[in-house]
DNA sequence: TTGTATGCGTTATCAC
DNA sequence: GTGATAACGCATACAA
């Protein structure tokens, strides 16, 4: 049985604005009819019609996503499938949803994206937070006009990060070694290599960094270098590092960027190293079923970016709160369970 | 800008009786009003409020959930945990869900729950079909009484399976295999072990057969023995079987009863036998913390039930389609993330 | 063929 | 303090 407003108010021998009035706690109400109301409360369980309550506020909430363009980097590809999908999902209930797109490469075009956006005084922002210093600031900015922020992908260091969803990165750092440690031999050398990842959004790879690090530190016997180097420099510079490094037999890449690499072991038919990266971006996933690259991390942007708009949106429609920190699970890609994953 | 039926109204210089006839090809609309409607329905991109449409319907939904009593078999638990915040989440908005929970280990109890479950005429029921037969001629009845029927956890085999959630299990094998070689050396003796599995349900294991054979005779050099067992028995002739086997050093169990395997194992301190098994109850995460077990494949229960309940809710609320055959991706597990899929 | 009135459950407003 | 009443957007029954 579903109780209304109405229903109680008849129970309880009120009209339905006490009922109300008794309900959201506005005060008004003589000690009596508190007391009836509250008997019949106590008595069953009411839950509002989420709906109707909802519908009564009929306001059209606005919120745009900003986050770097897939243009310049084919990471933030799914998050725009997963934009476009909640546009189309939730536009029926009068929610606006804008992307926004940024060039990761430029601090300058980051803050003024923000900018445009703060101007556009939407009811919320959910944001890919890639540089620190200019992320506190705009949040502040936009906490003055009341904007709620949420984060996703990565996680603002050191301040209490609130509304956020994505990973854990020292774990997932982790999680590759482990990985690593059962496809490699003991006494190997391994190499976590950074590609085109400036001091800006660095502190997002040292997590990694420091996770795979931690993992082999506890075991010992294993020799790890690390290597930052730019995309452009893999042709000339990747064949000295390796020759450099003689028992080089595993490759950690901290980003989705790893298919540069498969692509020169690949050229120079290098069989011997093993290759752990992230993503599932088309060429990786190439590499992967070749057998080149062995497991990829999958960080899933789609899902990170959409999970965090049903939650602003859950929060307008629903008044359902909003998790300070929702952590996606780490999945493990190998060629087998890879096509799990890209269905539907 | 969001546009409602009276706006439309207004613009094409109509009543919303008139719009509402148009938007559902109702008739008894003049050449000349259509016209006008349709006009303005080409300006503009009306989407209909769902929360409005949902409300005025106002009825309340019944579903009720058939599933294995969680007492039984521990697989099931999570799924009751999905139930309950199904319950709790949908209870809101009108819709009353109701599990009903029967002995996987009797056909009869089986039985005896549906036919409970029909008398109860619900608008739907999401079903664990554990036994073929049964299943098919509880669903016509179902069918019968317009209840709509939706699957989960494993398909019937042989008809054209709809509104399905779960997995793929013939690919949830080849996986297991795929990492059963990656820890294995080669010529090694491999057993599949089916733990308690009559005839009744051994279509569901024996996909998972299938799928792990014929990832291995791929690449031959191999020998892969099948083993059926009773739980009970294990102690008395696993140590046998694994005599009988010299070359054993890889174990896939094909449910989530790997954790007396690895028990044995544990008891025996047989160290050199490498063990897959399925799904995240408390003992099999405990070997998997060990090293006893090297991987668990997650099955996901809980999403299962929780994804099929939601897509019902969907269909009823928001006139949603309910997907044929929803497939989870299909998780691979090890010591390292586990956590990060038991975490929230 | 058309328009209007009513109600879904909740909330806000306004007389009394 | 209290209880009517209107409104959110949609759907429908009914009157014109």
């Amino acid at each position: 049985m579903k109780y209304t407003i109405k229903n109680i108010a008849e129970l309880a021998g009120v009209s339905k604005g006490t009922v109300d009035r008794v309900l959201h706690e506005r005060g008004k109400v003589s000690a009596k009819a508190l007391e009836k109301v509250n008997a019949v409360l106590n008595e069953i369980d009411y839950k509002p019609n989420l709906l109707a309550r909802s519908l009564k506020k009929t306001r059209n909430y606005h919120i745009c996503v900003v986050l770097p363009d897939f243009n310049k980097d084919p990471y933030w590809s799914p998050c725009n499938e997963g934009i476009e999908e909640a546009i189309e999902e939730f536009a029926s209930f009068g929610v606006f949803i804008e992307p926004f797109f940024f060039n990761p490469n430029d601090i300058k075009s980051f803050i003024k994206v923000n900018k445009k956006v703060l101007e556009l005084l939407p009811n919320a922002v959910l944001l890919a937070p890639l540089f620190y210093k200019e992320t506190i600031e705009i949040i502040n900015k936009y906490a003055l006009s009341n904007i709620i922020v949420s984060k996703f992908n990565n996680q603002l260091e050191i301040n209490n990060t609130q509304n956020f969803v994505g990973q854990d990165l020292y774990k997932s750092g982790r999680i590759a070694a482990s990985l690593m440690k059962e496809i490699i031999s003991k006494n190997a050398t391994i190499a976590i290599i950074n590609i085109d990842e400036d001091s800006n959004n660095a502190i997002y790879v040292q997590e990694k960094e420091k996770g795979f690090r931690s993992f082999f530190n506890e075991i010992e016997s294993y020799n790890i270098v690390t290597w930052n180097c730019k995309q452009q420099d893999i042709d000339a510079k990747l064949l000295d590092f390796i020759n450099e490094n003689i028992a080089l037999s595993g490759i950690f890449v901290t980003t989705s960027k790893v298919y540069t690499i498969a692509e020169f072991i690949k050229n120079k038919k290098i069989e011997h190293i093993k290759v752990i990266g992230y993503d599932l971006l088309d060429e990786n996933m190439l590499y992967l079923k070749n057998g080149i690259i062995n497991f990829l991390i999958h960080q899933n942007p789609k899902k990170q970016v959409y999970l965090g708009l049903t939650y602003l949106v859950d929060y307008f429609l629903f008044d359902k709160e909003i998790p300070a920190k929702s952590l996606l699970p780490i999945d493990i890609i190998t060629a087998e369970n890879l096509e799990t994953y890209t269905e539907n």
